[in-house]
RNA sequence: GCCGGGGUGGCGGAACUGGUCAGACGCGCCCGACUUAAAAUCGGGUGGCCCUCGGGCCGUGCGGGUUCGAGUCCCGCCCCCGGCACCA
């Protein structure tokens, strides 16, 4: 008799033997012990605990990974698949604030349930590996590398224009501002002058832009290039004619530079400051104010004369220099040759204050007006004219980067300690290794006022300078969450080491990682961060490879109402309620066949009926299976073949081409098919393969059946392999066709020459109405698919 | 403007290197069986138009092309999504 299939004792009990057994935990490699060559990464975004609850995208997550995972294991990687918590930063703090409560205890409590909703969803977790960005264990490396960024003149302290986000009262990265908005609260940052901490991303700008030993998708690597921006061009002097300085400009067009009718620089360079009329410095003054994106949107050009010249290297002809807000301090140099005839903004320019335009590029892009240069393709007389700058030493060729050095001091409360004292005789000093990690302290009052909440902790913030012993202070503001992830996957790997970050030997070994799935609105922040932080610590000798994720998968959202749930829009969908309802396998199997795991899906818990469905069909036909089936079933016929099909389209599914969707169809199939024959001498092994397959999407429901089956322990079994002999077919259904249309289809034996079938084709009454009596013009033969002929 | 991705039934989607009348699998809908009835379950149908019920014609955003054969390759458009953008 068939039990009924109760998904909650089922799982509840499953769940219970997986973890007292440890079923899931990897060990990892010791030195000069044999340790198994084939091993597999397998890493998903951690998630913030900012609240409770995980949502339905984390369930799409985590579920891809969990399915890659067990059938990694099962076909004989050392699989290492860890988890943990990104728990400090603005999403937990601005969560304990609404809520009121001390950070740490709002996270505390927000991991403890989602532990327990990743442990009810059956996850195969190694929780061993299990880290937090908030514990002391964690952030004392957090420290210790930046002591070493430091120590290579990879962070360094500076004044600069940074984005300023009023509502978080705290510095955002450039990373983290779109459209001009805090991308945390959607509130438009300000520019403040402001004396920050930097991680100096620029210094590895050129190698961020190739992907040598990692398949990246082409959309992602696109997005990190245009956000570096590199340009070709020169660098070019124009001389003062007032003063005699030298003032450089950058350009991608020295081809133009005989067409440079006036001079500009922006309102910021310190050109204005020394040496421009009372009306320039004026007017540079209002402008330098405006944020870009509002003087971009005007269409009239500003600006005012200052009063000198220069010289065109080219021409040698005198050039006015203006001021003006179309040239931005922060790109190139800060100045440009204008070249009215060849750059929109320097013709609007022209036109409004009237400047004389000189083409020096005719319609067929050959030099004119260019003295010796006339008469030259454009791009070959680039080269031309930077050689002879070079010559002339007035210019070089150089590149010009889009991509700021990454601002990742935060004036906020809930992050790890930047380990700095500062000192009025010693200035600047690191907190030695021995003193790490530099614990947060317990505050009362940490609402982000617009500085440091620990500034306020007089306690804290008076320590002996570890150089001189004098009275010192320390650094009271705490690092961007981004820092603690541009290393947590290195962590993973020797979570519980006490004497460094990790040990080289054991991130060697499984690192790069094989397959990192999140979300692609990390590709400019996190993804770049990261890979930073490995080059770095490669040329430090810390790591023995230079790029973190070899492949990179990006899951859709997962949408609610049109948009992508998330717990600051409020619309988030968590798993209990489903699962309550219908069971882990269920949602497991659901979430991953609403569709491709790369788009955006709407969430509807509509169709997870057919899934439920599918598995009490499933759950039937086992057991119908079970009882009435021969139990030394054979391995071939219908069904076999089927199932070795089924084998096969799973295992390239997964393995090689990364879709989860379809895995699921194809067992459908072979369970549709099985449910006609439950009695059939092959029907056992299709049963035992379609639970064998659908284990990685249902764990507890395939275990369960594997049992109702005969067997046992089926998450450590053998990965189902096809036999290659059944999947040779003896006949195939030759489609026979007349210029191309489909006109008859029939079984031949497949060992028929490609006469026979062109004569068996012929024979078909169909076939021979289309042909009307008259001869093939041609007739093409496909070798087990087809025959066609054209008349 | 530059760069990248995409457009297939009522819906989610399949078709992996051009080759089985494109539409697998599932949702939804329709019909039937079981039932006093409903739910659940099981069976069947489901791109459009025409039909003498054998079939015929059309059909993968639009227009061309290559090919015996195109959702798939090429050219030109249209639309949608994403990145960059007064970046010199």
């Amino acid at each position: 008799m068939t039990p009924r299939y109760e998904p909650h004792e089922i799982e509840q009990r499953w769940q219970r033997v997986w973890e007292d057994e440890g079923a899931f935990h990897v060990p990892n490699p010791v030195p000069g012990a044999a340790t198994p060559d084939k091993h597999w990464y397998q890493l998903e975004m951690l998630p913030y605990p900012s609240g409770p609850s995980l949502h339905m995208g984390h369930v799409l997550n985590y579920t891809m990974g969990d399915i890659q995972t067990h059938v990694r294991r099962r076909s004989g990687w050392h699989v290492a698949r860890p988890m943990g918590w990104d728990a400090f930063g603005l999403p937990a703090e601005n969560a304990a604030i609404r809520e009121g409560g001390h950070p740490g205890e709002i996270v505390a409590r927000n991991i403890e349930n989602c532990r327990a909703q990743m442990k009810r969803l059956g996850w195969a977790i190694d929780w061993d590996r299990e880290v937090s960005s908030d514990d002391p264990r964690f952030y004392r490396w957090t420290q210790w590398l930046f002591l070493r960024f430091w120590e290579h003149d990879l962070a360094y302290r500076k004044e600069a224009p940074v984005n300023w986000c009023p509502k978080d009262q705290t510095v955002v990265a450039n990373e983290y501002v779109v459209d001009g908005r805090c991308e945390r609260c959607g509130t438009p940052v300000e520019l403040r002058q402001l004396t920050q901490w930097f991680f100096r991303t620029t210094a590895y700008a050129d190698e961020l832009l190739e992907y040598p030993d990692a398949e990246w998708p082409e959309r992602t690597k696109t997005i990190q290039q245009n956000w570096i921006g590199r340009s070709e061009g020169a660098e070019i002097l124009f001389r003062v004619e007032e003063t005699g300085e030298d003032v450089p400009v950058f350009t991608t067009r020295p081809d133009t530079l005989f067409g440079a009718t006036f001079f500009v620089v922006a309102p910021e360079h310190p050109f204005v400051e020394a040496h421009a009329s009372e009306e320039a410095k004026e007017y540079a003054r209002h402008a330098g104010a405006r944020p870009v994106e509002e003087r971009a949107a005007e269409k009239e050009k500003t600006g005012a004369f200052t009063g000198l010249h220069v010289t065109n290297p080219a021409t040698g002809q005198r050039l006015p220099v203006w001021v003006s807000d179309f040239v931005l301090m922060d790109y190139g140099t800060g100045a440009i040759g204008g070249v009215p005839a060849h750059d929109e903004r320097d013709r609007e320019f022209a036109e409004t204050f009237a400047l004389p335009i000189v083409t020096v590029i005719d319609d067929d892009g050959r030099l004119i007006n260019s003295g010796q240069f006339d008469g030259l393709p454009s791009e070959e007389a680039k080269r031309a004219i930077v050689a002879w700058l070079e010559e002339e030493g007035r210019g070089h060729a150089t590149v010009s980067y889009r991509l700021r050095d990454w601002s990742f001091s935060r004036q906020r409360y809930w992050g790890c300690p930047i380990p700095v004292i500062y000192c009025d005789e010693c200035g600047a000093v690191p907190v030695p290794a021995d003193d790490l990690p530099v614990l947060l302290p317990e505050i009362e009052d940490y609402q982000p006022k617009g500085k440091a909440p620990l500034a306020g902790n007089e306690e804290w913030m008076r320590v002996d300078c570890p150089k001189c012993g004098g009275e010192a202070r320390r650094e009271a503001d705490t690092m961007d969450t981004f820092v603690d992830s541009s290393w947590y996957f290195l962590r993973y790997i020797d979570s519980h080491n006490d004497e460094a970050p990790f040990d080289r030997f054991v991130v060697d070994y499984w690192l790069p990682v094989d397959q990192y799935i999140g979300g692609i609105d990390h590709t400019t922040g996190h993804l770049l961060y990261s890979r930073f932080f490995v080059k770095a610590m490669n040329d430090w000798g810390m790591v023995g490879f230079r790029e973190p994720f070899a492949r990179v998968f990006h899951q859709g959202w997962v949408t609610l109402g049109g948009s992508k749930m998330s717990k600051t829009r409020g619309n988030v969908e968590g798993p209990d309620e489903i699962v309550d309802r219908y069971g882990a396998d269920a949602v497991r199997l659901y979430i991953l066949f609403m569709g491709p795991a790369d788009q955006d899906m709407e969430w509807t818990p509509d169709g997870v009926e057919g899934i439920v469905r599918f598995l009490r069909r499933l759950w039937r036909i086992v057991h119908e299976v079970a009882e009435a089936a021969p139990a030394d079933g054979v391995r071939e016929g219908a069904l076999a073949r089927k199932a070795n099909e089924t084998i096969v389209r799973v295992t390239d599914d997964v393995l090689r081409r990364f879709q989860f969707h379809t895995p699921i169809s194809a067992v459908m199939e072979l369970v549709n098919e099985l449910g006609g024959a439950v009695d059939a001498p092959d029907a056992r092994f299709a049963a035992e393969t379609a639970v064998s397959l659908i284990q990685p999407y249902a764990p507890h429901v395939a275990e369960e059946l594997w049992g109702a089956l005969g067997h046992e322990r089926l998450w450590e079994e053998a990965w189902p392999v096809a036999d290659e002999a059944q999947l040779v077919r003896e006949t195939f259904e030759l489609v026979v066709q007349v210029n191309g249309k489909v006109r008859d289809r029939f079984e031949v034996d497949a060992g028929l020459r490609e006469d026979e079938l062109v004569a068996r084709a012929r024979e078909s009454e169909k076939v021979r109405a289309h042909l009307n009596g008259g001869e093939p013009r041609k007739t093409i033969v496909v070798p087990g698919k087809l025959v066609n002929f054209v008349v």
